[in-house]
DNA sequence: CTTGAACCTCAAGCCGCTTGAGGGGGTATC
DNA sequence: GATACCCCCTCAAGCGGCTTGAGGTTCAAG
């Protein structure tokens, strides 16, 4: 498949799958007539990618992943590294839950209060 | 107080703030001898501010915020914003449930079999 | 054989900072 | 009042992770 394509499968832009090239997160593609050509496992290998780009890992960390997973690393590095990370999404989920009630209680504040007058309620944001 | 004391009480670095107030996010300081001079209201805005881009907020809406909490515009447009985002933080909680459940297998995963193979493990990252 | 979409490369731009160079202000000590 | 020291100043460039744009090529359909 060309690029479109396998931008679409995986809900890539196209200029992004061409940096994520550049970058080496994903292996220089196969050209026909200069334009690259891409299998199922470049399709793989990409949403994994793309997981790991939405859950904030850096690129460099997904280089380190993805070396992991094809076993050119100890097993004890994948623990540290995955150990590591539980800990930072653990201090990001508390965070976010902790926004999450905030935001909605001033989105309630809001549907109650809203004659139109100015945005007292964002004051919840200050005490969040 | 001077910039650095403003800096140690919001934890923000000194360029931020100067940065901050090249986009207009705080007021021009008051200066003594070319100096910033700051005050409590100058913190808790800052605070604020920080606050809000911990979650993410652009700058460029945490401006509109800032405009809101000072009256400027109707209520109603504080309680979109704040709709909006709470969709998003929502999506994004819900992400990151899965990623912390799959990182934990991960670890116990490598915790159980790590005799220094090859971390197929992190394949567990792939159906996150 | 032409049209038009999809592709190519290379360079520059964007956001939210951080880092660095080169210099001024304030105060405590000699 | 000279020295030392730290904190402050401005301006410019750099960085990560893309996106956007200019200008040209390839391919499939009509």
């Amino acid at each position: 498949m060309r690029i479109g394509v396998l931008a679409k499968r995986t809900g890539t832009s196209v200029p992004t799958i061409r940096y994520y090239e550049q970058v080496g997160l994903l292996r220089p593609a196969a050209r026909s007539g200069g334009q690259r050509i891409y299998d199922n496992q470049d399709v793989r290998r990409l949403a994994f990618v793309r997981r790991c780009r939405d859950f904030d890992y850096s690129i460099e960390e997904v280089r380190s992943l993805l070396s992991l997973m094809h076993g050119e690393k100890p097993c004890t590095e994948a623990r540290d590294l995955a150990a590591g990370h539980l800990a930072g999404v653990r201090r990001k989920l508390a965070e976010l839950k902790a926004l999450e009630t905030a935001i909605a209680s001033l989105v309630k504040e809001c549907d109650a209060s809203c004659a139109g007058g100015p945005a007292s309620a964002c004051v919840i944001l200050q005490t969040a």
